[in-house]
RNA sequence: GGGGGUUUAGCUCAGCUGGGAGAGCAUCUGCCUUACAAGCAGAGGGUCACAGGUUCGAGCCCUGUAGUCCCCACCA
């Protein structure tokens, strides 16, 4: 060997260096080559203001897990990284930032702002970058992208400017969601409900010319200042006489009308809503039908107008308070009722949005989404696992024009321009044009885009749309998008219109839909409680193998997940356990020792465990195909662990000791399978499995290129595994019969093995001495002993002379415990088969399987009865 | 008000075309057996939420009920 593995497990030692040599070899790299089929992912592009969490290491580790394993099974799998420039969260933190020097975005201007966001993208935009490569992500960094960059403004500037001038962009004056604290308006998809506690208060407002009220409720009276109709439904008999009479807003003391509207639902409440439509949705639909007057009465940051100079300059939850005191004064507050309602907020910050009438840029939803739908249905597209059908269609049958125009610097500008002169508008991809009517310079929109509108173009932007590049041609349409399902509305419906409308072709084939990572308590981590794991500091204890390893394994996707630390540490353990199964194997080669593929003339257990190991290939196989990436790592454990460590290579270490041809195939095989299950290990495990690789092979090659395992037809040894077995279900019934007896491991016996596979058993005789503490083995047809101990197969019956501590009545009570056990076997196979049904009508395999297990059970209790038969003579 | 997830061993969870219930951790009993005590050999522990139904056969399919979590929605 080339140089040896450390004594223990210690992944600070190699899994930087480890990743520095792949990324140096150029190991992500993919190319478009024709000889190869291309396999494409995109990263969901983390926030340039981001630091790694849970979420993205899940999100990474499943990506990089199918990147690895398509890189090893031949395709041109490229990876393709890159961040986003998070409009609103990125704008905030630096506003934040300059607060805390006493500067202001207008102090120093929109230049001067942008000038200072690009410095702060230089200078964080890399750190979630490099966070990642911890990960051992294996992205394409030579493809990086970053949403702003050149190619990408040029993507957004150009589909702009098609949508417009296809009529599925326009602008107009709508009511959108405000957030009075980020100071922009927001989408649909941007506003989070949640139930708060509030009030009802139950107002009067006089009717004009009478001395009556009308009595109505609402949970936001400051907004009585807006109001301008109170309506009631058409059908509703009690108010049916004051349609079209005037009742008098309190405080305001304006006339406004009574309309009937279908919108008021009669039973609630008195069946009388006040209505504001400059600051609410449903209120502003109701005007538009009524051709009623909008009046604002809030500024951008919620506080009063001044044409209210009572209550000018106060915050809305101030003017609410001074609002219901100049009610009660008044006489109008009837009542206040505790209540909870929905209230939307802001995503990012949290606030209370606000309704708000503006003139903002939208895109036309009904046309994009329909080929959307269509697309998922006739399966072009298709989410794992499958019930995200539901959520994705219901959202866009539903969808409402999309608002697109953020009132914030830090984004891609609206490419419109606006003649100041003769009011003329023009959308252009230049950066700035002259009135096409009266020649004068024109204005571009100060508002920037949404930054999901840069993102919906991510898989087609980055590979060089506009320009039909080769990239472009080669890795279009992408094959997996992984993510989480909070992201479903954000981005994945947007990139699923956005590639069908630009493309002409869905953006990927498969959605794989991966739950949140929560704390072990089963909640939701967060800043705010505190309560988030930073993976960086798991790497830090435990390396990144066993990190993705946890994640990757004993969940199932779309469902969340707890972080247990515990996890990592039994994963850290599997990763020791592999770790000195290597060394194990190393130390015992010769200093020569060239691996020179299987040896042609094999011993019974290497057939046992290559026919294994291939099935374990073809299983894990299928479960990567199908995406059950959890299902894979744990064969792929269970088979390390148990199959390869507990017992092939305690199997091997007779033969080692002896030496000679036998020593030489057992070390053979135990390279192949070694190399075999490192490989299938390695997107799952890729550092430890990258550095154990270069020490076994002499550093000639990289695990990471090298071929996936599969299924190999030419393997066919399930006959000598049934066999083996037989030694190793005798193994462990010795060793039960022995721990039953309170024999120590230290005192050896004397075994006597009574069967009919006298061939097979002869050659395991060496395995009882090593590993079932036996001092010498026997082997015949037919035993006669006292004062043994029995332990039964369904193949043999093993006797274990040790005089003094056989004891007659308890040996017999083990075996007739034993017998009920297979009488319970027998029973249960007996009227099974006995079952006409069931001979009907299952499957030939199963019943020829089930009839293969009762003639074990019924070798087995004959064995049994021979010898209970002998203790009682 | 709709829709969906989930309910399996003490804990955290797997179990995907329906065919005798699994893992890790925890617990108990032995072991420092020359790769690994981050280990080895054993053991105990589950009417698969409940009630019906379909089927030769149900943790898995259907219907209903309950707990729990989430998403969506314009009852002010």
């Amino acid at each position: 060997m080339a140089k040896e593995l450390a004594k223990a497990y210690n992944p600070k030692d190699f899994e930087d260096r480890i990743y520095a040599a792949w990324n140096d070899k150029g190991c992500f790299r993919a190319e478009a080559d024709p000889e190869k089929t291309p396999f494409t992912i995109v990263i969901p592009p983390p926030n340039i203001t981001g630091q790694l969490h849970m979420g993205h290491a899940l999100d990474e580790t499943l990506q990089d897990i199918l990147i690895r394993w398509k890189r090893m099974s031949g395709y041109s799998a490229l990876w393709l990284p890159g961040t986003d420039h998070a409009a609103i969260a990125t704008e905030a933190k630096i506003v934040e930032a300059m607060r805390k020097e006493g500067i202001t975005k207008e102090d120093i201007g929109r230049d001067g702002f942008m000038k200072r966001a690009w410095e702060w993208k230089k200078q964080y935009g890399g750190r979630i970058v490099e966070q990642l490569k911890k990960l051992g992500s294996s992205c394409d960094w030579s493809r990086e992208r970053f949403t702003m960059d050149e190619g990408c403004s040029k993507a957004v500037k150009e589909v702009f400017v098609k949508y417009y001038e296809k009529g599925l962009i326009y602008r107009g004056e709508r009511i959108i969601n405000w957030c009075p604290k980020c100071l922009t308006s927001l989408s649909d998809a941007e506003v989070t409900y949640e139930d708060q506690a509030g009030h009802f208060w139950h107002l009067r407002y006089k009717i004009k010319d009478s001395d009556n009220y009308l009595e109505l409720a609402t949970t936001r009276p400051e907004t009585l200042l807006g109001d301008t109709a109170v309506s009631v439904n058409p059908k509703d008999e009690r108010y049916k006489d004051l349609v079209g009479k005037t009742v008098i807003l309190p405080i305001v003391h304006r006339e406004i009308p009574v309309v009937a509207d279908d919108y008021v639902e009669m039973d609630f409440g008195t069946g009388v809503v006040k209505i504001t439509p400059a600051h609410d949705p449903n209120d502003f639909e109701v005007g538009l039908r009524h051709n009623l007057p909008v009046i604002n009465v809030m500024n951008d940051d919620a506080t009063i107008v001044d044409d209210y100079p009572a209550y000018a300059g106060m915050d809305r939850y101030e003017a609410r308070k001074k609002i219901v005191e100049d009610l009660e004064k008044e006489g109008a507050l009837v009542e206040i009722e505790d209540y909870s309602h929905n209230v939307g907020t802001c995503y990012r910050c949290g606030t209370t949005v606000e309704p708000k009438v503006s003139t903002q840029w939208f895109v036309k939803m009904k046309p994009l989404a329909q080929p959307a739908i269509d697309a998922v249905k006739n399966g072009d597209t298709k989410f794992v696992p499958e019930r995200f059908n539901k959520i994705y269609f219901h959202w866009l049958e539903n969808i409402r024009d999309w608002c697109i125009s953020r009132q914030i610097w830090w984004g891609h500008q609206i490419p419109a321009f606006y003649c100041d002169y003769c009011g003329e508008m023009t959308v252009t991809k230049e950066t700035s044009c002259s009135c096409p009517k009266c020649g004068k310079p024109m204005r571009q929109d100060p508002d920037t885009l949404d930054t999901w509108f840069s993102s919906a173009l991510w898989p087609f932007s980055t590979l060089g749309f506009p320009e039909k590049t080769a990239d472009l041609d080669y890795f279009y349409p992408t094959n997996t998008l992984v993510t989480g399902y909070d992201i479903i509305f954000f981005w994945v419906i947007r990139m699923m219109f956005s590639g069908l409308e630009n493309m002409g072709k869905v953006p990927f084939d498969t959605v794989l839909i991966h739950g949140l990572v929560r704390d072990s308590q089963g909640r939701k981590m967060s800043k705010s409680l505190g309560n988030g794991i930073d993976p960086l500091e798991v790497i830090e204890q435990y390396g990144a193998d066993a990190l993705r390893f946890m994640l990757a394994t004993g969940n199932s996707p779309g469902n969340d997940m707890r972080y247990i630390d515990d996890k990592v540490k039994a994963a850290r353990n599997f990763a020791n356990k592999l770790w000195n199964a290597s060394r194990f194997i190393m130390m015992n080669l010769p200093e020569d020792f060239e691996f020179k593929g299987l040896p042609d003339e094999l011993e019974l257990e290497d057939k046992w465990l290559v026919n294994k190991f291939n099935l374990l290939a073809k299983e894990v196989g299928e479960n990567l195909e199908k995406y059950e990436l959890g299902v894979a790592s744990q064969k792929i454990y269970d088979f390390i662990w148990d199959v390869y460590c507990d017992w092939y290579i305690e199997l091997t270490k007779p033969r080692i000791q002896a030496g000679g041809q036998n020593m030489e195939k057992a070390q053979a095989v135990l390279v192949w399978a070694m190399q075999g299950m490192l490989k299938l290990l390695h997107p799952f495990m890729p550092f430890i499995t990258e550095e154990i690789w270069q020490v076994l092979t002499n550093e000639k090659s990289m695990i990471i290129l090298e071929t996936y395992p599969t299924y190999d037809e030419n393997i066919n040894y399930s006959g000598e595994e049934k066999a083996f077995e037989k030694i190793i279900s005798a193994i462990k019934a010795v060793r039960n019969t022995r721990t039953d007896m309170n024999v120590p491991p230290s005192v050896r016996a004397k075994i006597f093995i009574e069967t009919d596979d006298a061939e097979v058993f002869e050659n395991g005789k060496i395995f009882f001495e090593k590993l079932a503490s036996a001092s010498s083995v026997e082997i015949g047809s037919e035993f006669e002993h006292e004062n043994c101990a029995n332990a039964v197969t369904d193949s043999a019956r093993i006797f274990i002379p040790m005089d003094e501590l056989v004891d007659r009545e308890k040996e017999l009570a083990r075996l007739e415990k034993e017998k009920a056990k297979v009488q319970k076997d027998l029973d249960f196979l007996g009227n099974k088969l006995n079952n006409q049904g069931f001979i009907a009508k299952a499957p030939e395999k199963l019943i020829e399987a089930e009839k293969a297990k009762l003639a074990k059970a019924i070798e087995k209790m004959e064995k049994i009865n021979q010898s209970i038969e002998a203790f009682r003579k």
